[in-house]
DNA sequence: CAGTGGTCTAGACCACACT
DNA sequence: GTGTGGTCTAGACCACTGC
C-alpha cells in the first residue's frame, strides 16, 4: 500500500494538488481520476492512434505504479465517454469514427420505416468549399476571433436518390489547412473519419440546438421542396479534447420520410 | 469463496440459467447482473418507495450472500440508468421525479437566452381531459388493443406568459383510473411526479421522434401563432419497468424563443 | 497455450453526513 | 462516534481471442 492518492510517491509531479490556496475546496481527486487524466494526455498527444490498442491494464498499472483495479476504473470511464473501446480477450482500443458500426455516430436522423443499415450510405454532393473570414457568430461558436480564416463547405446528402439534408460546415482554417472539395468528394465513409486520418482531429462530443424553420428559396430548391415545407434546423458544434470546438454545422433536415430520434434516460 | 456465480448455492432459483437449450449461446450472466435483477424486482414491487433509501450495500450483500463489491457494481449500473441516486455518507435512494433538481428531466426545450431556472416553472392550462377508446396508432404506441379505454389530456404550457408548448397526452385507462382535470390542475410540480405519487407509475426512460410541421388552425390559435409558423413536433413514448409504455405524448414546441437542446457523446 | 479484459472476493482506509 | 458510500489494493479465477 505505498502512496495512497499519488501514483508517483517519489516525484512531485502529481498528488493532491491543493496548492492553489484559493478557497475552502480541498480539491481532492481520486487516484483513478488522475490516472484517467494521464491516459487522456497520451491519447491527445497521439501516443496511440485511433484504431490502435493501448497498453494492457497490467502494463499501465506498472507504468503508473498503481493496481490494475485503479487503471480499470480509469479506463471504464474513458470507455463510458466513448474515447476508447474495450474488446474482451483482445485489448482496449482508441475509438475511431472509421468503423462500419459507428459510421454515423452523431447523426440522429433515421428513416421512418426500416433502419439506417438497409437504407445504405448517404450520397454526398459538395456544392461549395471556400476559404473565408469568420463572421462574429461563426467565430464565437468556434472560439475564434472575428475575421480569422475559416473553411466553409456546403453539401447535400441524399438517401435513395432523395435529397434529405442540406448542411453548411465551418472549420477553423489552421488545423484544416489543405482540405479541398476534391478530398471531401473522394473520401469514403464518415466525414469525421476524414478529419481523424487526414488532419489528426478527433471529434469526441457534440452539442445540438434544434428548431423548426422554413427554408429560403435557394435552400428549398437544393432540397427539392417548396419554401412552405417546414424543416428541422440542426445547429451542431463538434468538440475535440478539452471541449475545444472544431466544427460548426448548420443543417436542414427534411422530415417527411425521416425523423430525428432521441432517447431520454 | 462460496458459490461463484450464484448468490443462493442451496437454492435452484438462480444460477447460470442456460436451460433454454436453444442455441450455441451459453447465456452466461455475471453475478452482479443477477443481483441487479433482484434489486430491480424489489424496486418494481415497491419494496422501497421513490425518495426512500434502499438498504446499505453491506445489508444487501448480506441478504444476497455476496460481497459488497458485487452489490456495488449492481447499484452502479442502476445509478447509471437513473433508477437510484447515490449520496455519499447518506445512502442510496430510489430516484423520483419529485425533486427540484430534476424537475423537468425529460424536457429538452430550453430558452435561447438564460436558463430554465431563471425562467421559472411553466404555467399549465388543461384544455381537455376525457376518456375514450384508443385508435390504432395510440393503441400500438401504448401496447394496447384498439378500442381499449384510454385517457386523453390536452394542455398548453406557457413560459413568462407566452404559450410555448401544446401537448396531447394519452394514458392507458386502467392504471390511471381516477385521473381528472382537477387533480392535474391542482398538482404542483412535474406531471411524472404525480403519476408516481398518485398512481404508482414510475417513468424510467422515454423515446422521442422529432419532426418539423405546420400547425392546423386550432393548434395555431392555441399557441398564438399563424398556421405558417413552423413548429417542432415531438412524439414521446414514456416507459416504465420492463420498457412497458405508459404514456404517449404528442407535443408542438414553439422554437422562436426556445430550442431543443441535445448532447451527443 | 499465453495474453487480454471481466468477475468476484476480502480487507483496509478515506470522505461525508448526521447525531 | 457511527454509519454510509467511495477509493484502493491484492489475489484468484473466468471468458474470450488468437497463436
Amino acid at each position: 500500500m505505498p502512496a495512497p492518492h499519488s501514483p508517483f510517491p517519489d516525484s512531485p509531479s502529481l498528488g493532491s494538488d491543493a496548492s492553489l490556496a484559493s478557497g475552502p475546496v480541498p480539491a481532492f481527486s481520486p487516484l483513478y481520476q488522475q490516472i484517467k487524466g494521464l491516459i487522456l494526455q497520451s491519447l491527445e498527444s497521439g501516443e496511440w492512434r485511433p484504431g490502435e490498442a493501448i497498453p494492457s491494464e497490467m502494463d499501465l498499472a506498472a507504468r503508473y505504479r498503481v493496481s490494475q483495479g485503479t487503471v480499470r476504473k480509469a479506463i471504464d470511464e474513458l470507455a463510458a465517454d466513448n474515447l476508447v473501446v474495450r474488446r474482451q480477450g483482445k485489448g482496449t482500443f482508441v475509438a475511431t469514427h472509421s468503423e462500419q458500426q459507428v459510421q454515423y455516430r452523431f447523426l440522429k436522423l433515421v428513416p421512418d420505416e426500416g433502419n439506417a443499415q438497409q437504407e445504405g450510405p448517404a450520397e454526398r454532393t459538395i456544392l461549395e468549399c471556400k476559404r473565408l473570414r469568420a463572421h462574429s457568430d461563426v467565430a464565437r461558436a468556434l472560439g475564434l476571433r472575428s475575421g480569422e480564416p475559416v473553411l466553409q463547405v456546403r453539401r447535400v446528402l441524399a438517401f435513395s436518390g432523395k435529397p434529405t439534408i442540406l448542411e453548411d460546415l465551418w472549420l477553423p482554417g489552421t488545423p484544416f489547412k489543405g482540405l479541398t472539395a476534391e478530398r471531401l468528394r473522394d473520401h469514403r465513409g464518415a466525414t469525421y473519419a476524414l478529419y481523424e486520418t487526414e488532419f489528426g482531429v478527433r471529434m469526441l462530443r457534440a452539442e445540438e440546438q434544434i428548431r423548426a424553420v422554413l427554408p429560403d428559396a435557394e435552400q428549398a430548391r437544393l432540397l427539392g421542396v417548396t419554401s412552405a415545407t417546414p424543416l428541422l434546423s440542426v445547429e451542431r458544434v463538434a468538440l475535440t479534447y478539452n471541449d475545444t470546438p472544431m466544427e460548426l454545422r448548420r443543417a436542414l433536415y427534411r422530415t417527411d420520410t425521416h425523423h430525428y430520434k432521441n432517447t431520454l434516460n
